[in-house]
DNA sequence: GTGAAAGCGCTAACAA
DNA sequence: TTGTTAGCGCTTTCAC
């Protein structure tokens, strides 16, 4: 806060009229209340002392902060940005203000940003990383604040949520490496604590079985995390299990990665050997060696329709619960090939 | 905001006391004014209704938001994601509440954004995108909050920052690069409106003149952009000039790799022909083809570092200015070698 | 150690 | 069309 800002007081002694009626002015559903002769002279004057409306005092009067909280694991992982600008753009252009807190993933780190939305009265609730059974849920409905979920969603159901199709992603992978003539395919999974973990494997299974192939659950390795190292442990396991595997659909970017480092450990060469789909199409994907073959998510996109819902869920409270389901596109680049002479 | 919380009032109700009493038993300063029991009481009955202090009247009463505004270019941007993460970890530790708002490079929506922060009465502001002469200046100066740079700064001087040495990372590429017997080393500068464009650039310079080797300012093209085209289109002038180059220096790992891409138009292969150096270390650049040799930034470092530098500031909000110049390494990998036979 | 009262800057109901 | 009044939830000074 600064010196001394001028106030809606101030502008009204300047103008030689009552403070009520320069809020009325400054306020666009309350200004055709005031004379244009006095409206004139309070916007010029309010300039001139280069008022700036304090939200925060007419947020304690009407009881709405204009501001929402969200909730991501972490800032820094590459996915998460693109959904807090998409939120972003929305919720600014609708008058409000974001505030970001990182979870790390910690349910205790949750819980206490969580109190800090409540002690900010935010209006709003965007959570980007939830678990398919929360902790945080109790908490969530007691404090009776509209929340939209992003992302992931819980199991429980009855929160409104914006998620990527996963199964349809898994099935989009799956497909093409049939496509290219893979008669075994493996499945490095994500947590299936987390609702993208459990829908990608899910999808996958049963986009094997809608080709009519035998589904092998040992054909599935899960990841303890999405992160490099567990994603080569998962490949580790899957190809010592499954020597003559020809390709595997990982759950998400930075566990093809892992794969990659598994196969190159392994002295196998992809997609020579072995092809390689990651999930998520993170930035510069392209880039990699080779450059990854995955499925795109709008991430940006689903930001902005999770916004939507939320101002939705603002304006009507009661409005039932929807989930909107985005729709994923594979991105075909260099971690993908016919499967090796012999083994198609 | 939500449904009803427990006031104050409420509290002091339930206990039988004065809302003032209730007050001091939240304030640790003023705990000690009231009697044991009592605030045991009052504490037990604020549990009990579930009493969340609305941290936004306080600040009304005291003047103090304590939120903090952070305006940068672009949140998608790698670069960017550590350095929140270092100013909002240390901002949350010290009882504010971090805002962002991207501007896109765009001036008028830097601007938007600070009338925004001065709406919501921010006690203090952390510009992570100025540029040299930043439009921005006259009414920050208006504003008189407390405002301390990270990134870039400004060439005007008076506003604490914190940023990289930059002229140090391009001597540690440079002398890297002269230790492996190159040459004849160019620049693919950033732009020149930045302060890390024009410091990076002077450094380059300055080490070749310290290794006593002949300083061409044509061996230096800036590109438009901190992006991937704009660094193909300056590596592209460069290597027409200079087609004996076997080397180059990138402003950032975005010029890098478009230098990448000149050199495969080209049909010329890096390290082998003409090795690269990037410039921030951004994520997964150990993931690239080859994999880049750059200067690393320490950005979550120079977040937290801002962040204290803002909290110091307003405390004491007389205190001189201060810069704080953190120090990059250079770390290699794949994209610098030995020059080709014949050119060193 | 506790109560009373004023007021931060604003909005909204009611009067004139 | 404009003025009056009360109060959002909290902190703080002053009395007791």
């Amino acid at each position: 806060m600064t010196k001394k800002h001028a106030s809606i007081h101030d502008v009204a002694r300047a103008v030689g009229v009552h403070p009520s009626t320069v809020s009325r002015v400054l306020n666009a559903r309350t200004r055709h209340l005031v004379s244009p002769s006095v409206a004139a002279r309070v916007t010029a004057a309010a300039r001139r002392l280069g008022y700036t409306p304090d939200q925060v005092a007419a947020g304690l009067r009407t009881r709405r902060s204009s501001t929402v909280g969200v909730l991501i694991p972490d800032l820094a992982n590459p996915l998460f940005p693109p959904i807090v600008r998409g939120i972003e753009s929305v919720l600014t252009e609708a008058g409000y203000t974001a505030i970001i807190a990182n979870t790390d993933n910690a349910a205790a780190r949750a819980r206490e940003a969580l109190e800090r939305f409540a002690a900010r009265r935010v209006d709003g609730l965007v959570l980007a990383g939830v678990v398919r059974r929360d902790p945080l849920l109790p908490r969530l409905r007691a404090l009776g604040v509209p929340t939209v979920l992003v992302n992931r969603t819980v199991d429980a159901g009855g929160i409104p949520a914006v998620v990527n199709d996963d199964a349809a992603g898994s099935a989009l992978a799956v497909d093409h490496l049939l496509a290219l003539g893979h008669a075994f395919i493996g499945h490095v999974a994500g947590p299936q604590r987390l609702s993208t973990g459990a829908a990608r494997r899910a999808g996958f299974l049963a986009a094997i079985k809608a080709a009519g192939r035998a589904v092998r659950e040992s054909a599935v390795a899960v990841a303890r995390s999405y992160e490099t190292g567990a994603g080569a442990q998962a490949g580790r396991t899957l190809l010592d299990a499954h020597p003559r595997l020809t390709a595997i659909v990982a759950a998400n970017d930075l566990l093809a990665l892992g794969c990659y480092d598994e196969l190159a450990r392994r002295g196998l060469a992809c997609p020579r050997d072995v092809s390689v789909v990651g999930f998520n199409d993170m930035p510069f994907a392209d880039r990699f060696s080779p450059p990854l073959t995955t499925v795109h998510i709008p991430h940006r996109l689903i930001g902005v329709e999770a916004a939507r819902l939320l101002l939705e869920a603002i304006a009507h409270p009661e409005t039932p619960a929807r989930e909107i389901r985005v729709a994923p596109e594979l991105v075909v680049r260099g971690s993908t090939a016919r499967p090796p002479r012999g083994r198609r």
